[in-house]
DNA sequence: ACTTTTTGTAAATTATACTTGACATTATGT
DNA sequence: ACATAATGTCAAGTATAATTTACAAAAAGT
């Protein structure tokens, strides 16, 4: 299941996958994994996701 | 760090480490480290210990 | 005191998050 | 139409989350 939260808080921002990368110290690829919702990332990187876009967890990895 | 907020919501659930792994279906060392704070979880497991133990993500593992 | 449960910790293995590099496709701009 | 940026996706490698087995040390119970 896709991570629209995700998408619509990077956008909000208007901050392409490569630059949030960036700003996460990861891969472009892990960002778009983690918006295509295709796997299980780690909670530091939910965390420095969640500070790059200034909301919270709650916000971004709650059901 | 250790995570004490983690430890407390356990100890409201009166739940050993052994018993909150089995709810999570992980190990009981995993347990053990995340409340030891030595490493980093996957969102999932985080997940399924917020739930395991009425908590939300903010409130266990957001500082 | 003794027993049992719980916790702390370590080493070796397995599963998987994340990387790098590369290429195709879709959008955006001129 | 063309160029450039942004996204989707794959395969092979590396880093590390999580497992198993095991043992020692606290804590709790009787």
């Amino acid at each position: 299941m896709k991570n629209l939260k995700l998408k619509a808080a990077r956008a909000a921002k208007d901050l392409s996958q490569a630059q949030l990368a960036e700003l996460c110290g990861v891969s472009r690829q892990t960002i778009n994994a983690i918006e295509k919702g295709d796997y299980n990332p780690t909670i530091n990187l939910c965390i420095a996701i969640c500070k790059a876009l200034d909301k919270t967890l709650d916000e971004l990895f709650w059901e």
